[in-house]
Parts: structure tokens; C-alpha cells; sequence
RNA sequence: GCCGCGUUCGUCUAGAGGCCUAGGACGCUGCCCUCUCACGGCGGUAACACGGGUUCAAAUCCCGUACGCGGUACCA
């Protein structure tokens, strides 16, 4: 049987980068057996629908690289062949098996009111075998008043009966044989008075419907397996292998959440990762390695070959803490091997920003020569100088390097390169080292201020490098400018 | 509180009884390279939560404790 998995978020609000990851090793799983990657939308709370929510998922899915293979949304939704893929879709399937468990005894109605149930909780109880005969439902009521009540439209929620007394064990694909006692299970809800169901009953409903081998999903569903299991036997479905991921973490070791992370500096959802510059491929990366790797020190992986490399027996079983010094270091890694086309279309927006419109030729050129020294794309944008003239000049630098004849040397090179027949990297260094000789002064007194003079700062890529992709013009213009501003 | 899961350098991790005086990576840091900054190269810093067992031998197996995390909704 071929390898079915999903990836089934709530339209709640924007991807969030947990979320992410947890679709990734659903991709992961399905890419490395050749199994399909289906993604499932869990619209059935009504009160936390978010409108654009599921465009969203969508779309930063496909920003990483993880498209669905079955889902919703244009060219994938109705030819699919579990078609509908959103959960308010798929009522009747619902309805359905509330109807078959409620016929087999394995489930019952209940009226209890929201303040009944808060009063149970304050006695510190739980809604179990234990204390359903006293409260308002089907099991401790006379079937006559049940069916009474139904009649008349009484608002009602159907409950899952949990037999006390029982173990359910599993053995989950990453954390190994786990149990629980049925007497710590509560009758959980199946159906809401609303008449949608609850994530456990669609959840279970759909994972056999659409014929899903592995459920793999965040931890914090752990304690709701044994539920889910309960369920199957009830309907009479096998149920599919259970790999349940550790939790990602903020740094101050709690849950990654939005305010959590914000306070760390760490973007939450994932299209704050597209605003913020990053590559798909640096996150993808980074994300797959919290929690997995493949058992030799290698760090640097494509989807691709994560994919092929992948096994559910290598994840963790303990939470990982999200360092974002590690992922701005992939993302620099991941950024010194893309083309100089690709590296100027990333960062394009960010220096226009900062200079006004720039030649593509000239950003292509200046991205290649400063690949190595950047985090992000956008980076590019801090060296303005490979695309303007310097208005002004490091204070710190000028201050150090800038000595009393720097004005002199520095004009005497302009000089000279404008009167050489060459301009290329060699040229330029050799003119300079033989001005240094002819002055009687080490390299470094000429060397530095001309850095200056060409960009206004101290720092970056090699100087002579710098200047061919600037150009003659250019060089010999700032040379002198600088000589007469700093004179 | 109860239930469940977890615990190797600051962080991500290797380690499936002897190969471990515990390896790699990020970070921090020293040196080299060098026109600066990076890159790169060579070093350094730094960990088996604690206590009992089992064993000739334990980071690795068992038990307990501590701590952390998750769950405990008509949310997912």
C-alpha cells in the first residue's frame, strides 16, 4: 500500500513556521516512499474561521516548496480523488459516523449546559464514566425525555462513551510504545451543538476516508490518541500509524508562541519569513534539522536530498529550541550558491529603495562580488556605494586612515588611472603598489584611504574588485571628489 | 492536581554496553590568510540533570527523584 500523509491545519489565522514544519515532514515521508502528500483544510470551528487563512496556507506552502499533491485550491480541489478537502465540505461523513456510533452504543447525546459543565470542572471533575450518570444526557435520562427533547430541537452535543477500566496502547513512529488507562479519558465531545463535528471525530473520519497511512503531527496531539484509537474500533477502521514531533521552542525553552517569539526576534508565521528576506531552501533546511538528521555531521540539504535521506526512526523525541543565528547562518550558506541573476532579483527592491533605480547589469556584478559577505539578498542594499557615489565618509575610518597627505596620493592615483591604457583588477593594484613604492610609503597608507575615497567606508570586498565593477569613471570622479572634500 | 512525553556543550545534535580522555555544527573566541570586512584553514571554550541499581564494563539498560514540555474545551 502506498504511503498516504497529511498535513491538516485550521484556517485560523496565517501558517504558522511550527506548522511549516510539521507539513515538511509529512513532504518528507511522502517524497522518500513515493507516497502522496495531501493537505487537508480543519475549518469546523466556525467562531475561529479566519477569512484569506487558507489562501495563506497555501500559498506559503508553496513558497517552501511543499505543494500539496492532493488538496484544495485551483488545478488540485475537485479532481482529487478524496475530493471535497475541507472539512465544512465533508458534513454528511460526519453525520454519518455520529449516526453509526450513536446506533452501536459507543456514543450518546448530551444537553448538559456550558454552565453545568463549568460547575463539573470546579468540582474538579471530568465528564467520564464516573460522573455521566449524574449529569444531562442520554445514558442517565429515560429515552421517552431523550427522544422528547431531541424532538424538540433541545440543543445537544454527542459524546464518545469511554468504557472505564481499559489500556490503549500504540506504538507511535517516533516515540515507541505508549499507553493510557481509558479511566483518564474523558468522553470527549464528537459533534458540537452547531451540528459540526469536533477535530477528533472529523479528523479520524477523514484519515480513514481518504485512506491515510501516517499521521504525523505535533506532539501536543499525544494525549488525544487514545481517543482517536477508541473512535476507529468504533467505526470499525484500522487505524493509520501514529508519529507524533517534538515541539519546536522558543530560546526561553516555552511554547514558540507568537508573543514569545516575537520578544525573541523570531518571525512566527511563515510569510514574515518571505518579508524578512529569507530562502525557502535556507528555512526548509534549517526546519528539517530541528528535530531530524541523518546520522552523519552533514548539515546542507536540498528538499530533495532531505528527502532521500529521510527516515521517521531518526526524528527526536525532545523539543528543539529554535536558534535564529543558525538559520541566518544557512541562509547566507544557501545564498553564496545561487546565480548572480538570482541574488540581484532578491535584493533588486531593497537597493532601489535605497539608491532609486539601478542598472541590472550593475546589480548582477555587484551581487556576484558580494556573495560571500552576505546574510540575506537584501544585505546588498547596505553597500550603496556599488550603485552611488559616497556623500559622505566614515567618521571612525576617515579618522584613523585619512593622514595628511592622503589627499595628495589619493589624487595622484586618480591621475594615474585615468591616464593608464588598462582598468582592470590587476591594473589598478599594480598602479597603486608602484605609486606606494615611488612615495616611499607602505601600501596600507595608500590602499586605505583610496577604500575611503571609492566608498565612503572601511569595509568590503577587495578593493581592486570593487573598482572594476565600478568602473574608470566612476573611480577617478570619487577619487577626486574625496580628495577635494577631505583635502 | 491528574495524565502523558521528554532530559548529551549556551543552541541544534552524533552516540543504539567497551571504538567516548564524548564527535560535528551554530555562537563566542585565538592564530593564519589579507588592503578592510567577510570567506576559508588551523586551534580554543563548553555537555552525558541527580541518586540508586544491573554488568567485568553504562552517556548508552532498569528504578526512583528533580526539572522541562504537552494535554486536561461544544479550539485545533
Amino acid at each position: 500500500m502506498s504511503t498516504r500523509v497529511r498535513f491538516a491545519p485550521s484556517p485560523t489565522g496565517l501558517l504558522h513556521i511550527g506548522g511549516l514544519r510539521t507539513a515538511l515532514y509529512n513532504v518528507l515521508l511522502a517524497r522518500k516512499t513515493g507516497g502522496t502528500f495531501v493537505l487537508r483544510i480543519e475549518d469546523t470551528d466556525q467562531a475561529r474561521f479566519v477569512d484569506g487563512a487558507e489562501a495563506d496556507i497555501l500559498a506559503s506552502l508553496a513558497w517552501a516548496g511543499l505543494t500539496p499533491d492532493e488538496g484544495p485550491g485551483s488545478g488540485l480541489t475537485g479532481d482529487g480523488p478524496h475530493a471535497p478537502y475541507r472539512q465544512s465540505e465533508r458534513t454528511d461523513l460526519y453525520n454519518a459516523a455520529a449516526a453509526a456510533l450513536l446506533d452501536a452504543g459507543r456514543a450518546y447525546v448530551a444537553f448538559d449546559t456550558p454552565e453545568a459543565l463549568a460547575a463539573m470542572r470546579d468540582r474538579g471533575d471530568a465528564y467520564s464514566a464516573a460522573t455521566r450518570g449524574d449529569l444531562d444526557n442520554s445514558l442517565a435520562v429515560e429515552a421517552g425525555e431523550v427522544q422528547r427533547r431531541l424532538d424538540a430541537g433541545e440543543p445537544h452535543v454527542v459524546r464518545l462513551k469511554v468504557e472505564p477500566g481499559r489500556t490503549v496502547a500504540f506504538t507511535d513512529r517516533i516515540r515507541g510504545d505508549v499507553s493510557f488507562q481509558t479511566d483518564g479519558v474523558d468522553d470527549q465531545v464528537l459533534v458540537k451543538s452547531d451540528g459540526l463535528p469536533t477535530y477528533h471525530l472529523a479528523n479520524v473520519v477523514d484519515d480513514h476516508a481518504m485512506a491515510i497511512t501516517h499521521v504525523i503531527r505535533g506532539e501536543e496531539w499525544l494525549p488525544s490518541v487514545p481517543k482517536h484509537l477508541l473512535l476507529y474500533e468504533a467505526l470499525g477502521h484500522t487505524p493509520p500509524q501514529m508519529a507524533h514531533l517534538p515541539l519546536i521552542l522558543a530560546p526561553s525553552g516555552g511554547k514558540l508562541s507568537k508573543r514569545n517569539a516575537e520578544k525573541m526576534g523570531i518571525p512566527v508565521s511563515v510569510r514574515d519569513y518571505v518579508g524578512a528576506g529569507y530562502e525557502p531552501e535556507a528555512l526548509v533546511n534549517f526546519l528539517g534539522l530541528l528535530g531530524w538528521n541523518d546520522g552523519t555531521d552533514r548539515e546542507r540539504f536540498t528538499l530533495v536530498e532531505m528527502a532521500e535521506a529521510f527516515s521517521l526512526d531518526r526524528v527526536h523525541k525532545s523539543g528543539a529550541k529554535f536558534d535564529l543565528d543558525k538559520l541566518a547562518w544557512l541562509n547566507g550558506q544557501t545564498l553564496r550558491e545561487r546565480t548572480a541573476a538570482e541574488i540581484a532579483s532578491r535584493a533588486c527592491a531593497a537597493v532601489e529603495a535605497r539608491v532609486g533605480p539601478v542598472d541590472a547589469e550593475r546589480l548582477a556584478v555587484a551581487s556576484n562580488l558580494m556573495r560571500e559577505r552576505l546574510v540575506f539578498a537584501h544585505d546588498l542594499a547596505d553597500s550603496p556605494y556599488l550603485f552611488a557615489d559616497p556623500e559622505t565618509y566614515d567618521e571612525a575610518g576617515v579618522k584613523k586612515r585619512w593622514k595628511a597627505d592622503s589627499a595628495r596620493l589619493v589624487s595622484v592615483y586618480a591621475d594615474r588611472l585615468a591616464a593608464a591604457d588598462a582598468f582592470t583588477i590587476e591594473s589598478a593594484e599594480a598602479a597603486l603598489r608602484a605609486l606606494a613604492d615611488e612615495q616611499g610609503v607602505g601600501f596600507g597608507l595608500v590602499v586605505h584611504p583610496v577604500r575611503l575615497a571609492v566608498t565612503g567606508v572601511t569595509v568590503g570586498a577587495g578593493l581592486f574588485e570593487t573598482m572594476a565593477v565600478l568602473g574608470r569613471e566612476t573611480c577617478v570622479r570619487r577619487l577626486r571628489t574625496a580628495a577635494e572634500r577631505l583635502a
